[in-house]
DNA sequence: ATGCCGGGTACGACCCGA
């Protein structure tokens, strides 16, 4: 099987790539961020109609997260634990029964951090920090578990075309850093970086030409909890898409699994 | 460093992203 994450940053505005994207790949789990939509405006006709099933958390113009499957899960949860007071649409998973194994998929969509003075880079830590707690109880189980999206994360330098740029960015300090690399010391593999050393880039910036000038980061990650890193057979980074028109800012990171879907 | 682009809201400029 194959799943992919994306960031597409409004999914009104890119429903006909996206559209054409699922006719191309076919994917049999897509974990999107960046919906911007209440899910009650959910653009659900033309996706369903492709044999997709939709699990979404959305809000009013910012944030948003849904998973489309194949398949249809048995359970979906749209709240990270840790804050009851925390609005913002930022997590939803999906739990699919499959053949003697269980298989929890989570798209989410961290948050930016900046600027780093304000309340939003605490709030990133917090709700790093949260995800951390909730990888953890769920690691217990021992099942497949696995965490996709845009973290908002540049785990080293070599996932940023110039690091330097970044250092003092929420992305990139050592804080957040080391909050995800706390997640791989759970047993959590970076998918991408267990499959090639070359560095390659998730986001280039509409401003200033980033695309033209390869000016990217890597911040779009699929992280597999032991039993799904198991089966990893490959990963790919789908860069072509910031070349379409009207493109995201983020293309797709996929990962091929040894599983039946 | 800021906000050069792009989306959303709402219809005139704002906020937000990374």
């Amino acid at each position: 099987m194959k799943i992919a994450t994306w960031n597409v940053a409004g999914i009104r505005a890119r429903l006909p790539n996206l559209i054409k994207w699922l006719k191309n790949e076919q994917p049999d789990i897509v974990c999107l961020q960046e919906t911007k939509i209440v899910n009650e405006l959910f653009p659900r006709s033309m996706i369903e109609g492709l044999g997709y099933s939709i699990a979404c958390s959305g809000q009013k113009s910012f944030n948003g997260v849904a998973i489309l499957a194949k398949k249809s899960p048995d359970e979906t949860i749209t709240k990270l634990p840790g804050d009851e007071n925390d609005e913002q649409a930022r997590f939803v998973e999906a739990v699919f029964s499959l053949n003697k194994t269980i298989l929890r998929v989570v798209s989410l969509y961290c948050p930016n951090g900046n600027p780093t003075e304000s309340a939003k880079f605490p709030y990133k830590l917090n709700w790093m920090e949260r995800l951390y707690q909730y990888a953890k109880s769920n690691l217990n189980h021992e099942e497949m578990l696995i965490l996709a999206g845009d973290f908002n994360v540049i785990p080293s330098p070599v996932d940023a075309r110039y690091p330097q740029q970044w250092v003092k960015d929420a992305l990139f300090l050592p804080q957040t850093r080391q909050s995800f690399f706390k997640l791989c010391n759970l047993g959590f593999v970076d998918a991408i970086r267990a499959s090639t050393d070359d560095p390659s880039y998730t986001f280039w910036d509409f401003q200033s030409g980033a695309w033209a000038k390869n000016n990217g980061i890597r911040i779009d990650h699929v992280m597999l909890s032991p039993r799904a890193s198991d089966i990893l057979k490959g990963t790919s980074i789908q860069k072509d898409l910031r070349g379409w028109e009207k493109p995201s800012d983020h293309v797709p990171v996929w990962v091929h699994l040894d599983l039946d879907f």
